[in-house]
DNA sequence: AACAAATACATAGTATAACAAAGTATATAT
DNA sequence: ATATATACTTTGTTATACTATGTATTTGTT
Protein backbone atom coordinates (compact mmCIF):
# COMPACT_ATOMS: atom_id res chain seq x y z
CA UNK A 1 0.00 0.00 0.00
CA UNK A 2 0.95 3.57 -0.63
CA UNK A 3 1.74 3.98 3.32
CA UNK A 4 3.89 7.51 2.85
CA UNK A 5 1.47 9.07 0.70
CA UNK A 6 -0.95 8.27 3.48
CA UNK A 7 0.42 9.27 6.36
CA UNK A 8 1.73 12.59 5.13
CA UNK A 9 -2.17 13.08 3.68
CA UNK A 10 -2.99 12.36 7.34
CA UNK A 11 -0.48 15.25 8.19
CA UNK A 12 -2.08 17.63 6.06
CA UNK A 13 -5.76 16.47 6.69
CA UNK A 14 -4.82 18.15 10.29
CA UNK A 15 -4.21 21.35 9.08
CA UNK A 16 -7.31 22.79 9.66
CA UNK A 17 -8.85 19.44 11.77
CA UNK A 18 -7.54 19.64 14.94
CA UNK A 19 -8.48 23.69 15.55
CA UNK A 20 -12.16 22.42 14.76
CA UNK A 21 -11.60 19.35 16.89
CA UNK A 22 -10.17 21.12 19.98
CA UNK A 23 -12.35 23.61 20.03
CA UNK A 24 -15.38 20.92 19.14
CA UNK A 25 -14.45 19.41 22.38
CA UNK A 26 -13.94 22.82 24.53
CA UNK A 27 -17.54 23.64 23.29
CA UNK A 28 -19.08 20.19 25.00
CA UNK A 29 -16.87 20.24 27.84
CA UNK A 30 -15.74 23.36 28.72
CA UNK A 31 -12.41 22.54 30.84
CA UNK A 32 -9.17 20.89 29.44
CA UNK A 33 -5.39 21.40 29.84
CA UNK A 34 -2.89 20.84 26.80
CA UNK A 35 -1.76 17.50 27.81
CA UNK A 36 -4.98 15.85 28.57
CA UNK A 37 -6.04 17.25 25.40
CA UNK A 38 -3.76 15.26 23.49
CA UNK A 39 -4.30 12.10 25.29
CA UNK A 40 -8.48 12.50 24.99
CA UNK A 41 -8.12 12.79 21.35
CA UNK A 42 -5.75 10.09 21.04
CA UNK A 43 -8.53 8.19 23.12
CA UNK A 44 -11.34 9.35 21.19
CA UNK A 45 -10.00 9.15 17.24
CA UNK A 46 -6.88 7.64 17.45
CA UNK A 47 -5.89 10.62 16.07
CA UNK A 48 -1.92 11.21 17.27
CA UNK A 49 -1.29 14.98 17.83
CA UNK A 50 2.96 15.93 18.72
CA UNK A 51 3.03 18.45 21.57
CA UNK A 52 5.21 20.56 19.23
CA UNK A 53 1.55 20.41 17.35
CA UNK A 54 -1.23 21.05 20.40
CA UNK A 55 1.04 23.81 22.04
CA UNK A 56 1.56 26.07 19.73
CA UNK A 57 -2.05 25.62 18.52
CA UNK A 58 -3.26 26.59 21.69
CA UNK A 59 -1.74 29.31 21.53
CA UNK A 60 -2.64 30.41 18.03
CA UNK A 61 -6.40 30.01 19.67
CA UNK A 62 -5.91 32.24 22.42
CA UNK A 63 -4.24 34.67 20.67
CA UNK A 64 -7.47 34.46 18.48
CA UNK A 65 -9.60 34.93 21.24
CA UNK A 66 -10.90 31.96 20.62
CA UNK A 67 -10.36 30.20 24.07
CA UNK A 68 -8.65 31.70 27.40
CA UNK A 69 -6.18 30.26 29.62
CA UNK A 70 -5.58 30.05 33.10
CA UNK A 71 -2.41 28.31 35.30
CA UNK A 72 -3.49 25.71 37.87
CA UNK A 73 -1.12 24.81 40.50
CA UNK A 74 -1.10 20.97 41.49
CA UNK A 75 -0.91 19.93 45.16
CA UNK A 76 1.19 17.62 43.57
CA UNK A 77 3.07 17.61 40.04
CA UNK A 78 3.53 20.71 37.38
CA UNK A 79 1.25 23.09 37.44
CA UNK A 80 -1.19 22.89 34.33
CA UNK A 81 -2.24 25.45 32.04
CA UNK A 82 -6.71 25.37 31.32
CA UNK A 83 -8.43 26.11 28.66
CA UNK A 84 -12.20 27.34 28.48
CA UNK A 85 -14.10 27.97 25.21
CA UNK A 86 -14.91 31.74 24.74
CA UNK A 87 -18.65 33.47 23.24
CA UNK A 88 -16.39 34.05 19.99
CA UNK A 89 -15.24 30.75 20.11
CA UNK A 90 -18.38 29.20 20.36
CA UNK A 91 -19.57 31.37 17.06
CA UNK A 92 -16.25 30.21 15.29
CA UNK A 93 -16.86 26.11 16.06
CA UNK A 94 -20.61 27.00 14.78
CA UNK A 95 -19.14 28.24 11.62
CA UNK A 96 -17.17 25.76 11.44
CA UNK A 97 -19.28 22.91 12.03
CA UNK A 98 -21.29 23.99 8.79
CA UNK A 99 -19.00 24.08 6.83
CA UNK A 100 -17.81 20.24 7.51
CA UNK A 101 -21.23 19.14 7.39
CA UNK A 102 -21.08 20.91 3.81
CA UNK A 103 -18.30 18.90 2.72
CA UNK A 104 -19.24 16.10 4.45
CA UNK A 105 -22.93 15.38 2.77
CA UNK A 106 -20.90 16.11 -0.60
CA UNK A 107 -18.70 13.11 0.17
CA UNK A 108 -21.22 10.56 1.49
CA UNK A 109 -23.37 11.37 -1.57
CA UNK A 110 -20.43 10.43 -4.12
CA UNK B 1 -17.69 37.13 13.14
CA UNK B 2 -14.20 36.62 12.76
CA UNK B 3 -14.41 35.57 9.84
CA UNK B 4 -10.59 36.49 9.00
CA UNK B 5 -9.99 33.16 11.03
CA UNK B 6 -12.71 31.37 8.91
CA UNK B 7 -11.13 31.93 6.16
CA UNK B 8 -8.00 30.97 7.15
CA UNK B 9 -9.21 27.85 8.27
CA UNK B 10 -10.70 27.13 5.44
CA UNK B 11 -7.88 27.69 3.38
CA UNK B 12 -6.44 24.76 5.64
CA UNK B 13 -8.89 22.83 6.10
CA UNK B 14 -8.75 22.08 2.10
CA UNK B 15 -5.04 20.51 2.50
CA UNK B 16 -6.12 17.21 2.80
CA UNK B 17 -9.49 17.73 2.13
CA UNK B 18 -9.21 18.34 -2.05
CA UNK B 19 -7.17 15.73 -2.92
CA UNK B 20 -9.31 13.30 -0.98
CA UNK B 21 -12.41 15.15 -2.55
CA UNK B 22 -10.83 14.74 -6.27
CA UNK B 23 -10.02 10.99 -5.58
CA UNK B 24 -13.50 10.36 -4.73
CA UNK B 25 -15.18 11.90 -7.59
CA UNK B 26 -12.98 10.29 -10.08
CA UNK B 27 -13.39 7.35 -8.20
CA UNK B 28 -17.39 7.79 -8.78
CA UNK B 29 -16.93 8.56 -12.33
CA UNK B 30 -13.83 7.95 -14.34
CA UNK B 31 -13.27 11.20 -16.09
CA UNK B 32 -12.33 14.51 -15.84
CA UNK B 33 -10.31 17.30 -16.84
CA UNK B 34 -8.88 20.26 -14.29
CA UNK B 35 -11.07 23.07 -15.50
CA UNK B 36 -14.42 20.81 -14.93
CA UNK B 37 -13.10 19.50 -11.40
CA UNK B 38 -12.96 23.06 -10.25
CA UNK B 39 -16.17 23.39 -11.68
CA UNK B 40 -17.80 20.31 -10.54
CA UNK B 41 -16.55 20.60 -7.05
CA UNK B 42 -17.59 24.51 -6.76
CA UNK B 43 -20.91 23.45 -7.84
CA UNK B 44 -21.30 20.22 -5.59
CA UNK B 45 -19.64 21.42 -2.42
CA UNK B 46 -19.52 25.51 -2.77
CA UNK B 47 -15.68 25.27 -2.24
CA UNK B 48 -14.05 27.69 -4.46
CA UNK B 49 -10.70 25.82 -5.91
CA UNK B 50 -8.11 28.44 -6.67
CA UNK B 51 -6.47 27.18 -10.49
CA UNK B 52 -3.05 27.47 -8.88
CA UNK B 53 -4.11 25.00 -6.29
CA UNK B 54 -6.02 22.41 -8.55
CA UNK B 55 -3.48 21.88 -11.29
CA UNK B 56 -0.04 21.72 -9.09
CA UNK B 57 -2.36 19.37 -6.79
CA UNK B 58 -3.19 16.96 -9.79
CA UNK B 59 0.42 16.75 -11.26
CA UNK B 60 1.24 15.59 -6.99
CA UNK B 61 -1.02 13.08 -7.85
CA UNK B 62 0.19 11.91 -10.75
CA UNK B 63 3.62 11.52 -9.22
CA UNK B 64 2.34 9.54 -6.82
CA UNK B 65 0.49 7.30 -9.31
CA UNK B 66 -2.97 8.06 -7.68
CA UNK B 67 -4.43 9.02 -11.21
CA UNK B 68 -2.97 9.17 -14.92
CA UNK B 69 -3.72 11.63 -17.73
CA UNK B 70 -4.06 12.31 -20.96
CA UNK B 71 -4.32 15.13 -23.83
CA UNK B 72 -7.31 14.72 -25.76
CA UNK B 73 -7.50 17.74 -28.61
CA UNK B 74 -11.49 19.45 -28.85
CA UNK B 75 -12.68 20.63 -32.46
CA UNK B 76 -12.79 23.65 -31.17
CA UNK B 77 -10.80 25.39 -28.33
CA UNK B 78 -7.63 24.69 -26.15
CA UNK B 79 -7.00 21.49 -25.39
CA UNK B 80 -7.90 19.35 -21.96
CA UNK B 81 -6.17 16.72 -20.02
CA UNK B 82 -7.98 14.19 -18.95
CA UNK B 83 -7.74 12.26 -15.82
CA UNK B 84 -8.44 8.61 -14.69
CA UNK B 85 -8.07 6.97 -11.06
CA UNK B 86 -5.72 3.92 -11.17
CA UNK B 87 -5.92 1.14 -8.99
CA UNK B 88 -3.36 2.34 -6.28
CA UNK B 89 -5.75 5.65 -6.39
CA UNK B 90 -8.69 3.66 -5.31
CA UNK B 91 -6.77 2.04 -2.79
CA UNK B 92 -5.99 5.17 -1.02
CA UNK B 93 -9.17 6.89 -1.35
CA UNK B 94 -10.38 3.83 0.59
CA UNK B 95 -8.11 4.05 3.04
CA UNK B 96 -8.90 8.26 3.00
CA UNK B 97 -12.32 7.12 3.83
CA UNK B 98 -11.67 5.36 6.59
CA UNK B 99 -10.09 7.79 8.06
CA UNK B 100 -12.37 10.51 7.10
CA UNK B 101 -15.44 8.31 8.56
CA UNK B 102 -13.28 8.17 12.33
CA UNK B 103 -12.97 11.75 12.49
CA UNK B 104 -16.37 11.99 11.43
CA UNK B 105 -17.83 9.62 13.55
CA UNK B 106 -16.24 12.00 16.79
CA UNK B 107 -17.08 14.95 15.60
CA UNK B 108 -20.68 14.06 15.64
CA UNK B 109 -20.76 12.25 19.05
CA UNK B 110 -19.05 15.29 20.36
C1' DA C 1 20.11 5.54 45.96
C1' DA C 2 20.02 5.71 40.94
C1' DC C 3 17.57 5.64 36.70
C1' DA C 4 13.73 5.33 33.57
C1' DA C 5 9.24 6.68 32.44
C1' DA C 6 5.29 9.49 32.76
C1' DT C 7 3.49 14.05 33.37
C1' DA C 8 3.31 18.96 31.63
C1' DC C 9 4.69 22.85 28.99
C1' DA C 10 7.76 25.36 25.42
C1' DT C 11 10.43 26.47 21.13
C1' DA C 12 13.43 26.22 16.81
C1' DG C 13 13.88 24.45 12.24
C1' DT C 14 11.86 21.82 8.22
C1' DA C 15 8.39 20.30 4.93
C1' DT C 16 4.02 20.69 2.73
C1' DA C 17 0.16 22.66 0.36
C1' DA C 18 -3.25 26.53 -0.56
C1' DC C 19 -3.30 30.95 -2.44
C1' DA C 20 -2.54 35.32 -5.09
C1' DA C 21 -0.69 36.87 -9.05
C1' DA C 22 1.03 36.57 -13.32
C1' DG C 23 1.57 34.33 -17.73
C1' DT C 24 0.28 31.62 -22.34
C1' DA C 25 -3.27 30.59 -25.74
C1' DT C 26 -7.94 29.98 -28.03
C1' DA C 27 -12.84 31.07 -28.73
C1' DT C 28 -16.95 33.86 -28.15
C1' DA C 29 -19.73 37.82 -27.04
C1' DT C 30 -20.21 42.98 -26.96
C1' DA D 1 -11.39 46.22 -30.64
C1' DT D 2 -12.15 44.63 -26.05
C1' DA D 3 -13.76 41.82 -22.48
C1' DT D 4 -14.98 37.38 -20.88
C1' DA D 5 -14.77 32.44 -20.65
C1' DT D 6 -12.11 28.43 -21.35
C1' DA D 7 -7.81 25.71 -20.14
C1' DC D 8 -3.33 24.92 -18.32
C1' DT D 9 1.23 26.59 -15.92
C1' DT D 10 4.55 28.68 -12.67
C1' DT D 11 6.54 31.73 -8.91
C1' DG D 12 6.58 33.54 -4.35
C1' DT D 13 4.13 33.93 0.15
C1' DT D 14 1.94 32.12 4.18
C1' DA D 15 0.19 28.89 7.59
C1' DT D 16 0.61 24.76 10.15
C1' DA D 17 2.08 19.90 11.45
C1' DC D 18 6.15 17.53 12.73
C1' DT D 19 10.84 16.29 14.63
C1' DA D 20 13.89 17.25 17.91
C1' DT D 21 15.26 19.28 21.90
C1' DG D 22 14.83 21.50 26.28
C1' DT D 23 13.00 22.41 31.22
C1' DA D 24 10.96 20.55 35.48
C1' DT D 25 8.35 17.38 38.68
C1' DT D 26 6.65 12.96 40.22
C1' DT D 27 6.33 7.95 40.26
C1' DG D 28 7.91 3.38 39.44
C1' DT D 29 11.79 0.09 38.96
C1' DT D 30 16.19 -2.15 39.87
Amino acid sequence: MNNEFINKWISQLKKGTLSFLVLSILKDEKEYYGYDLINEIKKRTAIEIAEGTLYPLMNRLKDENLVVSKWVEQSSGIPRKYYNITASGIDTVVEMTKYWNNINKTINSI
